[in-house]
Formats: C-alpha cells, sequence, structure tokens
DNA sequence: CCCAGTCAGTTTCTTTTTGACACTTATCAG
DNA sequence: CTGATAAGTGTCAAAAAGAAACTGACTGGG
C-alpha cells in the first residue's frame, strides 16, 4: 500500500498522501505494513515487552519473573514458550536433577534495546508523573544518552521529521 | 517497588490480591517498571502502534483507518478515544454538517516515532522474511539511517551495550 | 421526491484470551 | 515425615476482541 517516498508526516501536514491502491498488496511492496505487523504480532502485547525488559535487568528463573512482574504462571508460560520459539530467549537447563531451567535473551532479543529505551524515554517525557525519571547513561563517562538518528553521510543526528521511506 | 498493580485501566477494576509488595529491586531503576509499564499501558497493544503508523503516512479519517489496517470499527473507536483522551492524536471537525472528524497526531504522537522506528529496524533485521525490507533514510541526502545512542560528552554514537541506569 | 452511497460511529452476538486458583512432579532441608 | 522450592499444567469464569448488521445525518443523481 504504501508507495515510496512518503515522507513521515508531521502533526499539521495537510498533504494528502496517495491512497488509490485498494486492490491486494501481493503484487504491490506491501513491505512496511507488514514488517511493523509482524514484528508486532511478536512483541505486541502486554506482556512481552515486560519480560524482555526483566531480561535486561537479570532476570533469568520462571519464579523470578512471576514475582518481578506479578505476570500469572499461565500467560508466563505462553509468553516464554512464544519468545523461545522466536529465537529472542534460549531455554537452558542450569541444574540436572530437578529439571530447572535459565531464559536467556538470544542477540536478537537484545537487539530489541532501541524498542525498550525508546519507550522508556518517551514515557519520561510524556507521561504525567510525579515519579523520578529513569536516567540512562553512557556507561564510560555517564552523559546521559540521547536516542536519535544517525546519518553517516552528513554525519548528523536528526530528528524524525527528516525520515523519509525509500524504495531500494 | 515494583508496583504491578498500577494498570491504569479503563473501567472495570477488579479487586487485586495486592501481594506484599517486597520492594525487590530498589538498589536498581525502580522507577524505570513503573514507566514503561505505564507507557505500555497506553500504547501496547497490538492496534495502538498500527493507528499510531497510519496517522504517521498521513491517514486521518475513521474510514480511512478502517481501510488501511483493516481494524474492526468498535475497536478503532475504543483506541481512537483513548489516543485522544491521552493527549497522542486531536480529534477536530473538518466539516460542520454531518458532523467529520480528522484524528492527527499531537507533538507527543509525534515523539513516539523512535519507537515504531526500532520495531520496524528490528523486524527487517530479525524476522524471517523473503519480502523487500524498509529502507528508512536521511530525507536530505538519502542515506540509510542509523539508530542508536548518541553521547554528547563522547561525541559517539553507541550500542545497546554501553547503557547504563544511573540514578539522578 | 426517491434511491443509492458515504462517514462515523453503535449494538448485538460469538469467539478468543486472560487471570485466579488449585494441582502436579521432583528434590532437598530438617 | 513434613514443608519448601521450582516449574509447570488444568480448569473455569470473566474480559476483550472480532464480525456483522444497524443508525443517523447528510450528499448527489435522475
Amino acid at each position: 500500500m504504501v508507495r515510496h517516498n512518503e515522507r513521515v508526516s508531521t502533526a499539521h501536514d495537510h498533504v494528502h498522501p496517495n491512497r488509490s491502491v485498494e486492490e491486494g498488496d501481493a503484487a504491490d511492496g506491501a513491505s512496511e505494513a507488514t514488517t511493523i505487523e509482524r514484528t508486532l504480532a511478536l512483541v505486541g502485547d502486554r506482556w512481552t515487552i515486560l519480560i524482555l525488559r526483566a531480561a535486561f535487568r537479570g532476570i533469568r528463573r520462571f519464579d523470578e519473573f512471576c514475582a518481578d512482574m506479578g505476570i500469572a504462571r499461565p500467560m508466563l508460560t505462553r509468553r516464554l514458550r512464544k519468545l523461545v520459539g522466536a529465537g529472542l530467549m534460549t531455554r537452558e537447563p542450569y541444574q540436572e536433577h530437578p529439571a530447572r531451567f535459565e531464559y536467556r535473551l538470544t542477540p536478537a532479543g537484545l537487539a530489541l534495546s532501541p524498542v525498550l529505551v525508546a519507550l522508556v524515554r518517551w514515557g519520561d517525557q510524556h507521561l504525567p508523573s510525579n515519579q523520578a525519571k529513569t536516567m540512562l547513561v553512557h556507561a564510560p563517562c555517564g552523559t546521559e544518552l540521547v536516542q536519535g538518528f544517525w546519518c553517516d553521510t552528513c554525519a548528523t543526528v536528526f530528528g524524525p521529521g527528516a525520515i523519509r521511506s525509500a524504495q531500494p
């Protein structure tokens, strides 16, 4: 559905986007739609991101996850299975006799951290809150980090207004 | 300090067992839990992000959203109301006689774009797919963008491994 | 005027997902 | 032997989601 060159518009953009394409999206380059939909089908529920976040913080065992985030056990079972099945986490035994397992992030799971960071930062900036903000810093120097988009050619950091979607 | 019972839920708030809040992770970034939970309570379902993405692409009207993403009408009604209530979108009349409205992103809604970008990019890199990838480029020069974390002090872009959570 | 169509929903009904609570299996500590 | 812990499974009621039809206010054509 999405043609190319549709730039990410700002809130007050009055340009009428082309949306005449109403046939099936198989022949058409239906790229973005499917990618984000499929990503959300994996991680787009209230628990999965929370499980990932717990894993980022070092939580590994079934009951630790349960206690940390107050998730119901059957839900946790289902979500962990899904994550393991999708290759975002692994289930490794850490002892034999009563078979016990640890759940750890794979590189693919770790690669979701930009999503987590973006969510936390948005919440800190835009959610009404009297609570302390989470400060995420660059470990080597302790400076608060900036999350943004980087252009290798121009060597600049830029915001969402300068993003365009292009066809390869 | 993890207050899992926070659920900024709508009308149906049944009694929660309120397990003894065992303060758990005081040493770590405890407020992070709440921030991301509250953010996810807003945008952490399968449709909300998709609605936002449609809005980014310039979609503004009720039936356009319906057609674009195949969402059921009652769901769309609920989600749009929630987004408007949370200040992520506005509902503005664009004609009088049959009162008709447009839904547009507010700056707060626009500020979620890093989340969207992170999701698309993760999907393109880590989802098995035979489809064309979405290429997001820096509009002025057409170079594919890099999403990362920037340190003002060190003037470098770095990855998730160098992130630390600090106390203010 | 009458009919068809559009837009933005609401109502009703069915199906799917959850969440709470109890139960299981295996092992170890006392 | 009793209880605790870890990691589940089973059952079932409640909540949320989806599908489809209906409403209401208008618009445009003949």
